[in-house]
DNA sequence: GCCAACGTTGGC
DNA sequence: GCCAACGTTGGC
């Protein structure tokens, strides 16, 4: 099983919103990056995410999980864009801050720091477990 | 609100 | 196929 990251600005997708959505979950369309669009082709059904809040929050505050493979984005025409289905697992007792993260050595090679503009990313598994122990789990 | 970093587009 | 111009993202 792999881990990842998802990012999302509070006023377009939140993670409250994400759980209101329950085991049904909801698609994570609207990516029109390569990178992040290839990324969501390799994700696998139980693999398990993060969920960012960018911009004004900066933190992870909880754990989704992978319900349904890469497919077509249903907001587009333009077959060049996929997406996977996502639903919330848990939200982490303590939201782990982007400060946390940049001060944290072990955490010094995520992508979140590296590459902050990409909005779907992988995460290692000492990182994995770095932040769920951080965010109190 | 600014601006750096990055990705994409389009002219040549 | 290169690269300048432009648009977008997201941290600060």
């Amino acid at each position: 099983m792999r881990y990842w990251l998802f990012k999302s600005e509070t006023s377009t997708w939140s993670w409250d919103q994400q759980v209101a959505k329950g085991d049904a979950g909801e698609e994570w369309d609207g990516v029109r990056n390569y990178q992040a669009r290839n990324f969501m082709r390799d994700m696998k059904i139980g693999d398990l995410g993060f969920f960012y809040h960018s911009q004004k929050d900066r933190e992870i505050v909880g754990i989704v999980e992978i319900i349904a493979e890469a497919h077509p984005d249903s907001t587009t025409d333009d077959d060049r864009w996929e997406c996977v289905d996502i639903k919330a697992v848990k939200a982490l007792p303590k939201p782990v801050h982007l400060d946390q993260i940049k001060s944290d050595e072990r955490l010094s090679e995520m992508v979140l720091v590296k590459n902050s503009r990409l909005s779907v990313q992988p995460v290692q598994d000492s990182e994995w477990r770095t932040i769920i122990a951080l965010g109190g789990l």
